[in-house]
DNA sequence: CGTCTATTTGAATGTACTCAAAAGCGGTGG
DNA sequence: CCACCGCTTTTGAGTACATTCAAATAGACG
């Protein structure tokens, strides 16, 4: 279950057999119910999760009711509502689960501490967070300039296999369509 | 001029004496007048750029030919293209200025030096990306969320004063509408 | 099974776009 | 200093993409 989670860290930072000790007994396991919520706008987001297994949402409700999901989070992918997580204030986003979901967790404090034990996990986070930082300029770029069809195409070649195991409103709500309309999309394909 | 590069370091870390005289020495001054360019989509982005005075836009050309504006830069804020300029590969975006524009300049090895020199800057472009992070995804939620009409309000209260500033097709094209429709609305407004 | 939610289908509507033409504005050169 | 050129903004008509509303069908879960 770590190992997933070692490898992530791998993937930018070189960790030694000690460091990489000491954050295995840091993080700890959750399991989130399908439809569990994990964190509700206005808490605190007291923790970073890495999925290890399943499948995260988090998404803004509007005053109408209607949820927009910000982030799809399937296997290896790290959900936090950042701006909460970093100041330590209620949270805009909620975040829940759209499967049976394995989470490891790891909490404010802990993480502050980890920098101060592991100055290259600052460096870890800085890319993961520039990664991020990236996609969302292309999302943002692909909303401005791509029809809905397109970007439902862009969805599929991005998250593969994620049509077949999450519900189409919660791709359409991803895709900022209606259920009705991706309906329509699917069915001229 | 170098001031305002040092007041914005000093809203996420601290830095002594010899730290901020070190880091003056590295950046370097650039005017960039009206409608030039500063990056051009294809080439590698080799510094990153602080707005001292003026304004940059970032933007992406789709194969249309319309232009998408995914960054407006008016003074004190960075700009960037993060997924270019962190692996040194090919800009997917544009930069050029909207208006005579000051610029102060930090080039890639002398980032990557910096980082080994002064650690805490490493947390500081954290907090910076964290930032931007989490702007891009408030834009996203508001994409998805509102209309163009409420799009545009939020705007006038996000960068007072711009309005004034750039032409009414930049800010179109910032908002992901046509410089036609905006017309309209403001006729409606 | 029965209930609840998700998906499909169709019709009417609305938001934003395209195309085209006119008007406004800014810079440049004579 | 004015006249001209090019680019931006405005205006109007017609169109396309996506939504809302409503009703029927299909699926999931206890």
């Amino acid at each position: 279950m770590l190992d997933h989670l070692l490898a992530n860290f791998a993937l930018h930072v070189a960790l030694n057999t000690d460091e990489r000790a000491h954050i295995r007994s840091l993080f700890q396991h959750r399991l989130i119910k399908k439809n569990a919520i994990l964190l509700s706008a206005g808490d605190v987001c007291r923790a970073i999760y890495f999925v290890h297994q399943g499948c995260l949402r988090m998404y803004h409700t509007d005053p109408d009711g209607s949820d927009h999901i910000i982030q799809l989070c399937p296997e290896d992918w790290w959900s936090v509502d950042i701006s909460s997580f970093s100041g330590q204030t209620p949270a805009f986003y909620s975040i829940s689960a759209l499967e049976d979901t394995d989470v490891l967790s790891l909490g404010y404090a802990t993480l502050e501490g980890l920098y101060e034990q592991i100055p290259k996990l600052e460096r870890f986070f800085r890319i993961l967070t520039q990664n991020g930082f990236s996609l969302y300029q292309q999302r943002i770029t692909s909303n401005l300039s791509n029809t809905a069809r397109e970007r439902y195409a862009l969805f599929q070649e991005q998250y593969p296999k994620l049509e077949q195991r999450i519900s189409q409103k919660h791709i359409a709500s991803y895709l900022g369509i209606t259920p009705v309309f991706l309906s329509m999309l699917r069915k001229q394909a």
